[in-house]
DNA sequence: GCTTTCGAACATGAGCCATGTTCGTTACGG
DNA sequence: CCGTAACGAACATGGCTCATGTTCGAAAGC
């Protein structure tokens, strides 16, 4: 069992059961005592859980998002098909935004070896571009990041957004039904979607099927913004059909 | 002798006499062919020199800057200590902008674990303050990078240095001396400069001595502009005198 | 004050990275 | 067109780092 299964594993169960003793935590896991206290050590300073003298105590409410450092772990196969569909999309020289999130950092995985234009708008994609030259040209915009999220929001990226235009924007969500729209979980990252979406030609929104049908509390805008959508088999068939039907292309990988 | 050791001995080599060959190299390093081979592999990729068969030619003209993964291995001593100098410099709670460099990436590792508001003007200064969840806050600049350099320069960085005022800018240099002001290798980043003075109180240039009294292509300002000068022991005494009578504040480490 | 938990320090072992060696392939010179 | 030298892919090896476990003294809670 690798490290990060491990750490799934622990902030599953004590989400699950609102808390855990590091002794049980230690039984399910096959770890020992200390090796469990240093992973709680771990995820209490991504702020999963709360550390607990004895154990550890959730941290997340019920519908938040839970941090960036589990979710990069969660579905990893699902990201990069669907990470590769939407940069098939893409034909080289286009210019490219690129929202923040673990199934776009995948996107930029890709896009790195592609001529294409990219301004990512999360620190970890910017990182990732900037330290390989690949044949991709990396254009960084302003921006206050979020914590360990590294989403870029506020007047900053908004001024950059409105400085530009793209040929594609590439957005992740947190929410999306043909009902209530593209939602986010967060105000200022809902104001940056609503942005890139303004400054592009084409919207793509990439995200696996647990996003649609939900809805998350800050609204970006109707689904019919939406170019295309790129999803995978998990996504509920109403939904899709109900996205169709608004004039989104689907494409189901 | 460690990695980076090697790199230094082998551009040295190649910079000094226009070219080496494999096998040259192999003996001045007591490293395999092979090694060699890879290491001047990684070197073309740095922009430090030019593979040809046989061996490797030199790129590099006079007076040119050496690339920056070559840079951040020299001096390092020298560098913490200006940097820690200059870190002593800035007060809790201001606002700083942050250069380029290999000097002023220090100091972005210190000042990582000071409650200050910063503004990095290079994508490694980003990362490193970004990935970390330390008391500084981040804010990040737009701009396009330069290559391995990482400093972001263009009409996008220059926006956000318009959008905003700081308590101190942090400035590294590339010449710096009384007669011809501060300057730099490129005509962006000294534009860039240029405005990150103007938009703060307080210029605080912090540079080894080895840039003193040497003057670099690109104009940015005289050098009246400059309120502290953070340097060593290897800065001319004839300099360091003239910079003070301009009223500049030296500190020499 | 007693018990349990905690975490610092050290031991250990697995995995990774740098290096070297071998050998088939490729490029240049005659 | 052939011979020689260089090249680089593939594998072997060894050092080093990192994760894990163990021990034990300290601290916290009952």
């Amino acid at each position: 069992m690798s490290n990060a299964d491990r750490h799934g594993l622990i902030a599953k169960a004590v989400r699950d059961s609102g808390g855990a003793t590091v002794q049980e935590l230690a039984e399910l896991t096959g770890a020992s005592e200390m090796t469990i206290r240093r992973d709680l050590d771990t995820l209490a300073a991504q702020g999963v859980l709360e550390r607990v003298r004895g154990g550890a105590r959730t941290l997340l409410l019920r519908g938040e998002e839970p941090p960036f450092a589990l979710r990069a772990h969660e579905a990893v196969d699902a990201k990069r098909r669907i990470a590769a569909e939407t940069s098939a999309l893409i034909a080289d020289g286009e210019s490219i935004l690129l929202d923040s999130g673990t199934t776009c950092l995948e996107i930029a995985r890709l896009l790195r070896e592609r001529p294409v234009t990219v301004m990512p708008l999360s620190l970890q994609a910017i990182h990732l571009l900037g330290e390989t030259a690949g044949p991709a040209t990396l254009v960084v915009p302003g921006g206050q990041p979020r914590a360990a999220e590294g989403a870029l929001t506020g007047p900053l990226t908004l001024a950059s957004l409105a400085a530009l235009r793209f040929d594609t924007a590439v957005i992740g969500c947190c929410g999306l039904s043909a009902a209530d729209g593209l939602t986010a979980y967060d105000l200022d990252d809902a104001m940056v979607k609503k942005a890139s979406i303004a400054s592009a030609r084409r919207t793509v929104v990439a995200s696996d099927g647990s996003k649609l049908g939900h809805t998350a509390y800050a609204y970006v805008g109707p689904a019919t913004l939406l170019h295309t959508l790129v999803t995978d088999t998990t996504a509920p068939a109403d939904e899709v059909t109900a996205l169709e039907s608004a004039g989104t292309i689907v494409k189901i990988i």
